[in-house]
DNA sequence: CTGAAAGCGCTTACAG
DNA sequence: CTGAAAGCGCTTACAG
């Protein structure tokens, strides 16, 4: 069953088939009635390939998830795509694994389908510091700063995660802890965890405090049970820690049950933050406190600015969307 | 940059390009290696759309999920993606909403790509008997069971939802509880929940034990805020209850937290189980009582079972793959 | 408003 | 082993 089948069956030609599928203007309303009602007599679907081959203009947006198995890009992604339907933009999103290349994907992806624009749901510099001037529709990038590579068609909506972090130990330090633990990422400066990591040493230096890596911090990947070993290597090699802070809420859930299953009441013995603010985090017990990151305005103002960016010639811009330590009860303070 | 491109560049015909570019074993080393250097030293990435169009025998393998935040499922992909790769076959996998019709979307990829087999992961068997006639190459359907259905080219591969059911409802009188109340899922018998509130009255029934719709059952979503809220419902209006199963972990995780809420501890005052097995239900605190699904079982013989139907003429099958009853520490025996 | 025709970028018999 | 050519199912100027 293709075009043409329908068009001897109308008895129209191929063209205005076509053209009545397109919704061009220029077809008569019976044709239109025609056409439409055989079709759908037939249960015609047009072949998305033909179609694509021939189109040489763009047609939706695309949205590139990194890592399938976060819950906050999940709950991102949600929102980012009632957006569009309300904008009326059709979207193509793509789940990529943690680890793949994203920056790849999208090159590949503008020459077989040609999208206006594409939206990052995260992503890793490395990736975009190789390739990604061989993209040239308007991006956007979510959850990391993407000022530093000076692209003229992506701009970036993120979390300070540096100044987030320092709150963290802040509140941490103004709580009694002195000796404060730090889970999660790596050392990598392309990845998540570094801006987060350098917060945590600004405020240790601010309260005179010392934070040596050695001591105080285990890296690990984004996942509960990673998150539990490490918990427990860290608490292993220094039993003294009283707070340990999480890069993540999943990581920090593992961290609670590594606790408990030392022996730890959280927060008596030890206190707990995350970094994400996903729903587990509300939900966990005891609850959790972390640093909520503002998913609502992450996807409202990145569908904005990418819409914009299609139709208006604009500079790029690179904002920080406010976040918000969430006081639970996983933190207890220290007698002195 | 096309195929043509590469010819020009490489100094062979378009046809010794294709060629090269499928791996058809009739090129010569020289033309071979050549082609490949340009393709390379060009970037060059053929146009999908166009190779589809022409292919008209079925390429890859469609995977298709219901439902991206079902970690369950998540689990489940990860392992079938890995059996895949290791037969070497290439994948496709869609990620669709927990509502959308999967079996529609199966339909038209169908036309689009021809994959040659489909493993749908969770399924509404409403939409398998509205039209899953449509699909003609064989297919495996996981954690649900189709033999009702009666299809020549369907297996499934599930959990016996309703023995499992039974088997939690056991334990829990076993245990001493009496007035149990039961939240998840709907009472429609196209749902995966149909099953396991069968095996709740089945178990009920066998222990003499009255079990009421309208006292001890709430239904909700798949998501731990409706778990939440469905347990407070149920808590309130039937304040006796002992013992609470929820038909999912997602559910259990949020029913904890509302019996925290609400005061009551766990498992002392009030039991929970689960069902699904997910990671989650192993680091909660405290650890969830639940049915592990064996999801390793589940991928391996889903694909092993789509590749050999593929390949010969196969009766199809419909089996259960062993459960489990994991007993942690959110269940608590009733002293008489 | 409608039709005939060219062409999108590939693959694959068919000759040689 | 290689090339020339047909054709996959569409869209879109170009005429009329």
């Amino acid at each position: 069953m293709t075009i043409k089948d329908i068009a001897r069956l109308s008895g129209y030609s191929l063209g205005t088939v076509s053209r009545v599928l397109n919704n061009h203007p220029d077809v008569s309303e019976t044709a239109r009635r025609r056409v439409l009602e055989v079709v759908k007599e037939q249960g015609f679907e047009p072949n998305s390939n033909a179609r694509h081959l021939k189109m040489r203009n763009p047609s939706s947006v695309a949205v590139l998830v990194k890592g399938s198995q976060n819950l906050l890009f999940l709950d991102i992604l949600e929102r980012i795509q009632a957006r569009f339907e309300l904008s009326g933009e059709e979207v193509y999103v793509a789940y990529l694994d943690e680890d793949e290349d994203e920056v790849k994907y999208a090159i590949s992806l503008s020459k077989q389908r040609r999208p206006k624009g594409f939206l990052f749901l995260g992503g890793d510099m490395e990736f975009f510091k190789r390739e990604f001037d061989q993209i040239d529709v308007p991006c956007v990038l979510l959850t990391n700063n993407a000022e530093s590579l000076g692209a003229g068609n992506l701009s970036s909506f993120s979390t300070d995660d540096g100044t987030a972090a320092e709150e963290v130990m802040d509140y941490l330090y103004s709580c009694g802890h002195e000796n404060i633990g730090v889970i999660g990422g790596n050392l990598s400066i392309d990845q998540i965890s570094y801006g987060r990591l350098k917060g945590v040493k600004r405020s240790a230096k601010n309260h005179g405090q010392s934070f040596e890596l050695g001591k105080q911090y285990e890296p690990c990947r984004f996942s509960m049970a990673e998150g539990y070993e490490a918990a427990k290597r860290l608490l292993e090699r220094n039993p003294g820690i009283t707070a340990l802070f999480a890069l993540g809420d999943v990581i920090a859930l593992g961290a609670m049950r590594a606790a408990a299953d030392m022996g730890l009441s959280i927060p008596g013995d030890i206190s707990i933050v995350g970094f994400d603010g996903t729903a587990s985090s509300e939900y966990s017990i005891p609850r959790l406190t972390t640093v909520k990151q503002d998913t609502e305005q992450l996807a409202d103002r990145g569908v904005r600015t990418l819409l914009q960016s299609i139709h208006y010639e604009l500079p790029t811009v690179h904002e920080y969307v406010p976040y918000k330590l969430i006081k639970r009860e996983s933190v207890a303070e220290l007698s002195a």
